[in-house]
DNA sequence: GCCAATGTTGACGC
DNA sequence: AGCGTCAACATTGG
């Protein structure tokens, strides 16, 4: 479950639940989620105590004691749950971290594309997608004036330049659809023909939703309940994403569905036209 | 059986 | 060099 907002309220629910507390084993069931040597990722942890959890962009930064940070991605279907300790757990949960009060920390992961990844605190923006993230989708971070800059210089499509991080961190395939819905803009219209006031509206349109969903714990769609993120109720007010063949709650348009950058796409013909340019 | 699903990345081409 | 495209990763559900 994992745009920004999900990323954010699970970060949120970590903190409540796993803040302080000390590790005192480690199970991995599934190697391929960790990315260090499983054997030195024990290791380096166990002992520890998880001091804080931060987040760039849809990654979370698990801060422990000994200056060491996990970057843990969710990707498609990762989660994060607290159960006691002994508890059984189903063949998708591939991390479990034993905390020293009883409980465990665990990472399920159904489509097993989620990552972990132990480094040096203050190393991780050198790793994966952090070397390149863009600014983070908000007032402060995301200005108008680069926005229009690396718009300009684009040779594709807006879509596909929303969702690739090193532009703006944070939104995924259903809040690209929504904020372009709200925008008005066709998600085939070329990037560097936005005008002014699009880009303007657009920018403003990408910080309110974010923080609007965040605020509502995010969205749950074609996912399992009882994992941190889960309680979101977001999904209430799509009006885009997964609505297509219902009418536009603008214009009473039939919504339309393709395919743009190997993404189901959703948008209104009617109010979203494509100007070319 | 076929296709699509909240994502990223490496390989390849221009 | 940098940007765009697309297959691949793995599993489930319609």
């Amino acid at each position: 479950m994992p745009e920004m907002p999900e990323v954010e309220t699970v970060r949120r629910g970590l903190n409540e639940i796993a803040d302080g507390q000390q590790i005192i084993g480690i199970d991995v069931n599934y190697g391929k989620t960790i990315e260090n040597d499983v054997e030195g990722f024990r290791e380096a942890l166990v002992g520890q105590t998880i001091e804080h959890v931060d987040r760039r962009g849809k990654y979370l930064l698990f801060r422990f004691s000994n200056h060491l940070t996990m970057i843990s991605h969710l990707r498609m279907e990762g989660s994060y749950f607290k159960q006691k300790t002994g508890m059984p757990v189903d063949k998708h949960t591939h991390v479990i971290f034993h905390f020293k009060n009883g409980t465990d920390l665990c990472y399920r992961d159904t489509r097993k594309f989620g990552r972990m990844r132990l480094v040096t605190t203050g190393e991780e923006m050198n790793y994966g997608g952090l070397r390149t993230i863009g600014p983070e989708p908000t007032e402060q971070d995301f200005k108008l004036d680069y926005f229009e800059r690396i718009l300009h210089k684009s040779r594709g499509k807006i879509k596909p330049f929303l969702l690739n991080q090193s532009h703006v961190a944070g939104l995924g395939n259903i809040y690209c659809d929504e904020v372009l819905w709200m925008s008005k803009i066709n998600p085939e219209q070329a990037a560097n023909t936005l005008t002014h006031e699009q880009a303007k509206t657009l920018r403003e349109n990408i910080i309110k939703e974010i923080a609007t969903a965040t605020e509502h714990k995010g969205t749950t769609v074609h996912t399992y309940k009882n994992a941190f993120g889960d309680a979101g109720g977001f999904q209430d007010y799509l009006k885009a994403y997964d609505h297509g063949g219902e009418k536009c709650p603008r214009c009473g348009t039939k919504m339309v569905k393709i395919k743009v950058a190997q993404r189901g796409t959703t948008y209104c013909p009617h109010c979203q036209e494509l100007i070319e340019k």
